[in-house]
RNA sequence: GCAGGGGUUCCCGAGUGGCCAAAGGGAUCAGACUGUAAAUCUGACGCGCAAGCUUCGGAGGUUCGAAUCCUCCCCCCUGCACCA
């Protein structure tokens, strides 16, 4: 009988420390105590702002699974209710709504794209994911208002840290709507407490406020005692905004963000970011993570980190084949001669994810380079191409163009250039690069 | 509803009749230097290859000429009132 007994991890939240991953704790000692004597169960929340999730999500969703390999039972919530309303933690405005069928195309996706990362086949600690749809949409105004809203206090609420910048600052207001959140949320843990026995909350610490409210109803409805983990928004160096780049936000989703670009992105991490990413996104060990950090210092020049971290977070994301994609197509474009690749190579980049366009031969002539290279997304407005022309920075098939190439397309996709007969590889600046097949 | 304040290009924020496609900062893109880093310097940064076109919450109007003045409308903020 003992022998299927789960046993816990007693150092997970050491670990996590180690890792930089806690904010905030509730409790205390207590937390370490309560998550060492059994398997616990414990939850975090995604809302369906979007159709998928972004590297923003990771932390908290690999949290979940850090604590699924500690030996405890993650759910992943997917917020098909809260999503209708929008979280205003720390938001500087108040957010448009999304129609209630949007949301709910939205959190199926999410249901989806969360269930890769947790396991649901490992007995007593199998994972759940669950929608607060379930017990919130057929909620009566009166009996939220009467069982829920009675619980809290307007006068606390808006001294939260979280809507305080909302309703302090000049020009923004804070929507009732929005205000009320933090009771759904609040709910949401209530419920899981009753429902599937959870008594931990994790998520990144915007949520503290959420998540010590909902500790608060807990005790109130139920008489439970329950936790409470917020982990580190991640920050880089330079203080701009994680998980950016020029086109966007980068996405979970490889029909959003192909693994090559997301590859690159993490590839792209800057060095005084790097050993922190490592530890909070990866799953190697802190020595494996020490050594890295040690061997990079000795070595001059370029550190391994940027690719460890590429490697392991396309693997994790997008499994052996993303990452065998990304890496056969950066090793192509960055460390090899693309001009000496064969045609089957070049086919295997386009289904790797290198960015692609088809171009019928009969259109080139009387388009500007410039269109031509926005419209593959290369760039966002004509006007950089042109700068980028005017510095001789836009390569095809490896030769230089300038200004005056601008008007000249069918010169410079001329058929004699063509890999294969029908290949351009297109370079703008020094990390873009499309793929462009003429016919 | 009343009173006051406000809505400017991705963000912050100047600009109150021509010199405004609109200062400055941030973000972003490109170049140099590098390591597909960082820092720094340089250039670009409404759209357009260009001629040119379109902007300053919306619609009208005054004027040779408006982001700037007038009218109406929409939205936001602050206070008061309303909450029988």
């Amino acid at each position: 009988m003992v022998l299927y007994m789960t046993s816990v991890d007693p150092q997970l939240l050491k670990e996590l420390q180690g890792r930089g991953l806690v904010a905030q704790t509730t409790g205390g000692d207590a937390l370490q105590e309560y998550l060492s004597g059994a398997s616990r169960t414990l939850y975090s929340g995604f809302d369906p702002t979007a159709d998928s999730l972004h590297i923003g999500h990771l932390v908290p969703l690999l949290a979940l699974k850090r604590f699924q390999l500690a030996g405890h039972k993650p759910i992943a919530l997917v917020g098909g209710a809260t999503g209708l309303v929008g979280d205003p933690s720390f938001k500087a405005q108040e957010r448009k709504l999304n129609t209630p069928e949007v949301v709910a195309e939205w959190t199926d996706r999410l249901k989806q794209q969360v269930s890769r990362f947790i396991d649901f086949e490992c007995g007593s600690i199998s994972a759940e994911v669950v929608n607060n749809l379930d017990w919130v949409g057929g909620m009566s105004v009166l009996d939220f208002l009467r069982d829920v809203g009675k619980h809290f206090s307007i006068n606390n609420m808006i001294n939260k840290e979280s809507v305080k910048q909302r309703i302090d600052r000049e020009g923004e207001g804070l929507s009732f709507t929005e205000f009320t959140y933090m009771l759904l949320q609040s709910l949401d843990f209530a419920e899981l407490y009753q429902r599937h026995g959870c008594t931990l909350q994790i998520g990144g610490s915007d949520q503290w406020g959420n998540i010590t409210s909902g500790i608060d109803l807990t005790r109130r409805l139920h008489g439970g005692q329950t936790f409470g983990l917020t982990m580190p928004l991640v920050t880089k160096a330079d203080g701009t905004k994680f998980g950016k780049t020029e086109s966007g936000t980068v996405w979970l989703d490889p029909a959003k963000t192909s693994p090559y670009a997301f590859y690159q992105f993490w590839l792209n991490t800057a060095d005084a970011d790097v050993y922190r990413f490592l530890r909070y996104f990866t799953f190697m060990s802190l020595a494996e993570i020490e050594q890295v950090e040690a061997e990079d210092r000795e070595r001059e020049g370029r550190p391994e980190a940027q690719r460890r971290l590429a490697e392991e977070m396309t693997r994790l994301v997008h499994g052996e084949s993303g990452l065998t994609g990304a890496e056969r197509i950066t090793a192509a474009l960055f460390e090899g001669d693309f001009l000496a690749l064969d045609e089957g190579d070049l086919e295997q980049l386009k289904l790797d994810g290198l960015p692609f366009s088809l171009l019928e031969r009969s259109a080139l002539a009387g388009e500007p380079l410039t269109q031509l290279l926005v419209d593959a997304g290369m760039a966002a407005a004509g006007k950089q191409v042109k700068d980028a022309l005017g510095r001789e920075a836009v390569f095809i098939n490896g030769s230089p163009k300038s200004a005056e190439d601008n008007m000249r397309v069918p010169e410079c996709f001329a058929p004699e250039q063509a890999l294969h007969g029908r290949f351009y590889i297109c370079r703008l600046g020094k990390k873009k690069y499309h793929l462009f097949e003429v016919r």
